[in-house]
DNA sequence: AACCTTCCCTGATGGC
DNA sequence: TGCCATCAGGGAAGGT
């Protein structure tokens, strides 16, 4: 599922290489992930130049001329881009694939292909002279590879919380771009049950919180993001980060740590993994180290 | 406002 | 081998 670190690794793929890139033409297939009339965004990109590819929370931003255009890769998005032109005769085809939803052809002989299963993923186009992009974007929480990530704030919005921790990291109001693997694999490293109440965290927990999720999140980059099936980075290889995950998909396995057995909960609709004894249900006193 | 549930969507998986 | 139920989950919508 791509989460923030995917999004991220494909954000620094395409950023030097569709900089500057005209959009020659665009050919949109039938599918629920376009937000607007398909042939009014193949009008709207062509001939439009891409400036920069930068990222909010999951989503993904060309900005061009006159628009963002704005991809979500949803559960099973992916995004590639090949360095061919695409083959065929150069009508932009779905080469008989029925989940590719568009196929962008770029100036100097490069091809952007948006393809998505479950099509829970979501295609926007928003003009540069309306509203900022975060008005649009829904109520977004910081960023938290980014510099308004601040303790003070987060520790803010969890005072005014009462739910399960793992349901309001997936709230994308507190921190942006968090998802169920790398909320799973947070609270991990922090020692924090999922299934514990907000109000009952101590502060040093809720402290130790706020600093792995930019930590776990950092190094799934580094990796290039975790591939457990669909995601892909855009050149089509998998990413690496799920040989190290802790918890997550581990359910039934040790735990790297202490040898338990890692396990399964379901907590907002969502399967939660962790460790019984590195995560207890009652804080333990602060760890002196 | 916070919280919770339901829904969307399709391929993989497992039971029989 | 085939059939059917179940599962995966980001985000929006709707109810309390």
């Amino acid at each position: 599922m791509p989460e923030l670190p995917e999004v991220e690794t494909l954000r620094r793929e395409l950023e030097p290489r569709l900089r500057g890139r005209v959009i020659r033409s665009l050919s949109t297939f039938p599918s629920r992930v376009f937000q607007l009339d398909p042939a009014v965004l193949e009008a709207a990109v062509t001939g439009q130049t891409i400036h920069t590819v930068s990222r909010r929370a999951k989503y993904l931003i060309f900005e061009l001329d006159r628009w963002y255009w704005i991809i979500h890769l949803g559960m099973t998005g992916q995004l590639t881009l090949l360095d061919e032109p695409m083959e065929n005769n150069g009508s932009s085809s779905s080469g008989g694939d029925t989940h590719i939803a568009l196929v962008a052809r770029l100036s100097r002989g490069r091809t952007l292909r948006f393809r998505d299963v479950r099509k829970f993923g979501r295609v926007m186009l928003f003009s540069r002279d309306g509203d900022g992009l975060d008005s649009r974007l829904g109520s977004l929480g910081p960023e938290p590879l980014g510099s308004d990530y601040l303790l003070e704030d987060f520790l803010g919005k969890l005072a005014q919380r009462k739910a399960r921790i793992k349901s309001v990291l997936l709230d994308q109001k507190l921190v942006a771009g968090v998802g169920n693997i790398y909320a799973d694999e947070a609270l991990f490293k922090a020692g924090v049950h999922p299934a514990r109440r907000v109000r009952y965290l101590r502060r040093w927990e809720k402290v130790r919180l706020f600093e792995t999720i930019p930590q776990v999140l950092e190094r799934a980059v580094l990796h290039g993001g975790t591939t457990l099936r669909d995601y892909r980075r855009s050149s089509g290889m998998p990413g690496t980060y799920q040989i190290w995950l802790q918890v997550y998909g581990r359910d039934g396995q040790p735990c790297t740590q202490c040898d338990s057995i890692i396990q399964k909960m379901v907590i907002s609709q969502r399967g939660s993994h962790f460790c019984p004894y590195c995560q207890p249900r009652k804080p333990r006193p602060r760890p002196v180290a």
